[in-house]
RNA sequence: GGCGGCAUAGCCAAGCGGUAAGGCAGGGGCCUGCAAAGCCUUUAUUCCCCAGUUCGAAUCUGGGUGCCGCCUCCA
């Protein structure tokens, strides 16, 4: 099977082929930084991890571009409030950035380009679109004009009278600027310095960029004219990658983009999180609940353009779900000593397990319906980890074990799931609640429990196991007389 | 008002014309001093409603209903 997507440009799902065989470039419009990334972020972050990971897999190379937008408004008005310069505020939120993902386990891109770094690239495409006639200088400002572009709508799938349809009356009311304009929906692409704001010299006078022009610039200097793949949120889809199309094509004449893809939005409670409505959560109020990995594992169930609704209910299951996935990855780290894998490490995986995942997954990322073969392996091993555990010995043999490991690893790397070995406790909990007990404390509250089980006095065994139980430690007795432990 | 998306078990979710994946939760059994964990087993004659096409539809067509997103900054 080939590799499918769905494009937002046809409105279809199609073939995948890169304008240059086995190579990728694929643009992901980053965010804005003037606060911490909220899980919406964070969906988006992931998801176009996952396909990067996936394309990777696939064995093409990709080369992987995301911005940093850290000129904007929102960001002047941080500044402004807290006193500060807006590199100051920039630089503060992007280090944040960095932390929360790192945390996520989303790879580094290879490259994130700032638009303080592209403001020569910006005006040169600028200048371009003026000396060409798609763009209007008009008091310091400077205009795209949107009827120049016969094509302007073609990925929103808008017309521009519709839009005058919807937006009459607010256009016009809301934004002061309009008269300088010929046209509501022209948008700048420069915008004259006000007193007290950062701004940046240009020809057009003191001023700072558009919005949407630093993304056209930078795909252009980084990845070239035409790439393959631009990715980012579904609420991108207009005006902002209306008007980065409209700015690149102009300016180039060829296709900015063959493929575009857009993520489905974050809700909560069944409404959209948005910075605007005051309802989100940030990534790093999530990671104080849950395990990254838990996150992960929650948005890659629902298939990337569906929305996804945040509840605790829907994490709980995750969690739970976490845990048997984890419990077949940690099978080498459990039971790898005891099949004797020291010396052997096992590096064959199932090619046929292989070949279903990727035909599942090819079909617009169906990372859904790969996760169930995880599962299926994972599920497999732990009831042999179980056999090992119980009776010492397992049904399969060493090698397929191996074998179903080995695969299990590497595709959950493709889906960028990985469990954190700790050194302490001896079998892995979900890493959320900490106990004041130390491993110390709990060890030797086990074995006065093994003591007191042995002469049968019970009601002391289960006393222990209740008082530790309290502390959000787990035991599993063995039979022979061992208990393991975990935390939970 | 315009444009677009989605409706599948208690919850989440795949499925893209051939007779309902998977996860979570729940029921029953095994194991256990009792638990926990694990194992085995079970849980939608049916896919929002109504028509139609077809030998055959959750899947295609038409019409309803409901929810959501975008049209303004937004991942």
């Amino acid at each position: 099977m080939t590799l499918t997507v769905f494009n937002s440009l046809t409105d279809r799902q199609e073939p995948f082929t890169p304008i240059e065989p086995g190579k990728i470039r694929m643009y992901c419009c980053g965010i804005t930084v003037y606060d911490y990334c909220h899980i919406g972020h964070g969906r988006t972050c992931l998801v176009w991890d996952v396909v990067r990971r996936y394309l990777r897999w696939r064995g093409y190379e990709v080369q992987y571009v995301q911005n940093f937008t850290d000129i904007d408004d929102k960001i002047l008005k941080r500044a402004q409030s807290e006193g500060v310069s807006m590199e100051e505020i920039s630089e503060r939120f992007i280090q944040a950035y960095f932390e929360d993902m790192e945390r996520l386990g989303v790879a580094k891109a290879d490259a994130y380009p700032r638009a303080t770094h592209t403001l020569d690239g910006m005006q040169r495409l600028v200048s371009e679109l003026e000396s060409k006639g798609y763009a209007y200088p008009a008091g310091g400002d400077v205009y795209y004009s949107v009827r120049k572009f016969p094509e302007y709508g073609k990925l929103s799938g808008r017309k521009l009278e519709d839009l005058k349809a919807g937006a009459s009356g607010r256009v016009e009311e809301t934004d002061p600027d309009t008269d300088k304009k010929r046209d509501p929906f022209d948008f700048a692409l420069w915008k004259a310095a006000k007193p007290g704001e950062t701004s940046y010299p240009s020809r057009w006078g003191e001023g700072r960029p558009g919005w949407h022009i630093e993304c056209s610039a930078m795909v252009k200097e980084e990845l070239g004219e035409t790439i393959d793949i631009h990715v980012g949120g579904g609420d991108l889809m207009f005006p902002h990658h209306e008007n980065e199309i409209a700015q690149s094509e102009a300016a180039t004449g060829k296709p900015l983009a063959r493929y575009w893809l857009h993520n489905g939005m974050v809700k909560v409670g069944g409404e959209k999180m948005a910075k605007s409505l005051g309802n989100f959560i940030t990534i790093r109020d999530l990671l104080e609940q849950r395990d990254p990995m838990i996150v992960r594992l929650f948005i890659l169930q629902t298939h990337y353009r569906k929305p996804v609704d945040f509840t605790e209910e829907g994490l709980d299951g995750a969690r739970n779900g976490w845990n048997t996935l984890k419990e077949g990855l940690l099978f080498q780290e459990n039971y790898g000593k005891q099949l004797g894998w020291e010396d052997n490490p096992p590096k064959q995986s199932d090619e046929q397990i292989k070949q279903r995942f990727a035909d599942v997954v090819d079909d617009d990322f169906n990372f859904a319906g790969g996760l169930a073969i995880l599962f299926e392996l994972a599920k497999e091993l732990r009831k042999e980890g179980n056999l090992l555990l119980h009776q010492g010995r397992a049904e399969a043999s060493s090698e397929e074990l191996a074998v179903k490991w080995h695969t299990l690893a590497e595709l959950a790397d493709v889906f960028g799931l990985k469990p954190e070995v700790k050194e302490t406790g001896n079998l892995q909990g979900d890493g959320k609640a900490d106990t004041s007990l130390s491993d110390e404390q709990v060890q030797a509250l086990i074995e006065q429990r093994v003591a007191a089980r042995k002469e049968k006095n019970f009601a002391e065994a289960d006393r222990i196991r209740d008082e530790l139980q309290a502390q959000g430690i787990k035991l599993i007795d063995q039979p022979g007389g061992n208990t393991r432990w975990y935390r939970e």
